[in-house]
DNA sequence: ACCCAGGGTTGGC
DNA sequence: GCCAACCCTGGG
C-alpha cells in the first residue's frame, strides 16, 4: 500500500481551525479519531474506496498534514471529505461577526478559537451514538462506541496496525441484544433502543436521502419516531449527521447556560430554550450550542452552574 | 461496601 | 406537562 501526502494550507479556508480542539471538544457525532504520536488516524470511506487516513497539525491555523494509503491518486475526494468532517467548506466568519455584535457572546470567541463543528462521516453511525450518548458519560460512551467497532466493524492493517469502522447497518442488526451481545459494551438498556431505531432505518428505502432533502423541521419529527431519540438527541443528529446548523441541541448545561444568559436563571424547559436558541441564533444556532458549551467548561460558569 | 451522577428518553399518571 | 425509572460504569 503507497502512502501519499498532501497540505491543506490555512489560506484554503475561511476563519480558524485548531485540529487538536476540535478533536478533543467532547462533540459525540462518532469518537475522537484514534491517535498515534502526533497523528490522527481514521478509516474514511470514499464513493469506491476505504482508505486509511492520518492527519496532523502543529497548531492553531497551521498547515494540515494529510496522509493516507492507497494505490490511486485520491487527493481530491480526501480533501473534500475532510473539509466536510471538520467543517472547513464553511465560512465560519460569519459565526464571528454574528458574535461579535451580540453583547451577551463577545467573550465566548476567546474560549473557542480554532473550533470547528466535527461532523460524522457516516450517518448511521451518527445516528446510534447519539443514541447511545443518552444519559452516559462521555467517557463510557467514548468506551462503548470503540468497541463495537472493533467487535464488528471491517478494518484496514497498515503497518501492522488495524483500524476500524462503525459496522454497517446489516451488520449491526444482528448483534444480540443480550448480555454478551450488544450490552456486553456498556450500552445498558440503550441496546433495545439502537436496534429498533436500526431496524425502522433498513424497513425505510432511501432514508437518509429524505432527512437530507427535507426541511429542518420535517427532519426533526422524523427524528422524533426513532426509538431512543427525544428532541436533544434528534438534533444532535441533525447537526453532526446531517449538517443542519439550525439545530440546537439542548442537554443540561445549555439548558443552564442559555437560562443564566438569557433568561435570568428562571427555570425553562429544554424544548422552550430549544426554539429560543434556533429562533435567536438561525444558521449560527449549532455552532453557538458548541461555543457556548465549550467556553462554560472553559471559564468556570460550569462550576457555577453546578450549585445552583 | 455504599452512594451518586452521567451532554436524556420513555411511559404512566 | 410532570415525574420516576431505565442500565451500569467510573469516581467519591
Amino acid at each position: 500500500m503507497q502512502q501519499k501526502q498532501f497540505i491543506i494550507d490555512s489560506n484554503e479556508y475561511m476563519g480558524d481551525f485548531d485540529l487538536n480542539i476540535t478533536m478533543n471538544s467532547g462533540q459525540t457525532s462518532q469518537p475522537p479519531w484514534v491517535k498515534e504520536d502526533n497523528r490522527y488516524c481514521e478509516l474514511i470511506t470514499l464513493s469506491e474506496d476505504k482508505v486509511l487516513v492520518e492527519i496532523s497539525q502543529e497548531g492553531l491555523n497551521d498547515e494540515l498534514i494529510v496522509n493516507y494509503y492507497s494505490e490511486e491518486n485520491l487527493d481530491e475526494e480526501v480533501r473534500q471529505k475532510l473539509f466536510y468532517i471538520f467543517d472547513l467548506d464553511y465560512d465560519i466568519t460569519k459565526v464571528y461577526d454574528y458574535i461579535k455584535s451580540e453583547d451577551k457572546l463577545k467573550d465566548i470567541y476567546n474560549f473557542n478559537t480554532g473550533l470547528r463543528l466535527y461532523k460524522a462521516q457516516s450517518p448511521f453511525e451518527c445516528i446510534i451514538s447519539s443514541i447511545c450518548s443518552a444519559n452516559n458519560s462521555i467517557k463510557r460512551w467514548t468506551k462503548s462506541i470503540s468497541m463495537i467497532r472493533k467487535a464488528y466493524g471491517d478494518s484496514i492493517s497498515v503497518n501492522g496496525r488495524k483500524y476500524y469502522q462503525f459496522p454497517l447497518e446489516d451488520v449491526f442488526i444482528k448483534i444480540p441484544d443480550t448480555e454478551d451481545g450488544l450490552k456486553s459494551f456498556g450500552v445498558g438498556y440503550r441496546s433495545t433502543h439502537m436496534l429498533d431505531t436500526t431496524e425502522m432505518i433498513l424497513s425505510e428505502e432511501n432514508y437518509y436521502e429524505k432527512i437530507k432533502s427535507s426541511s429542518y423541521e420535517d427532519a426533526f419529527r422524523k427524528m422524533l419516531e426513532l426509538r431512543g431519540v427525544g428532541s436533544k438527541v434528534a438534533d444532535c443528529i441533525l447537526l453532526y449527521g446531517f449538517n443542519k446548523r439550525v439545530a440546537y441541541p439542548v442537554d443540561v448545561w445549555i439548558n443552564r447556560i442559555t437560562n443564566y444568559m438569557y433568561f435570568n436563571g428562571q427555570k425553562t424547559g429544554n424544548d422552550k430554550i430549544m426554539k429560543f436558541g434556533q429562533e435567536k441564533f438561525g444558521e449560527y444556532a449549532g455552532y453557538i450550542q458548541l461555543y457556548l458549551f465549550n467556553y462554560a467548561r472553559l471559564s468556570g460558569l460550569t462550576e457555577k452552574l453546578k450549585k445552583q
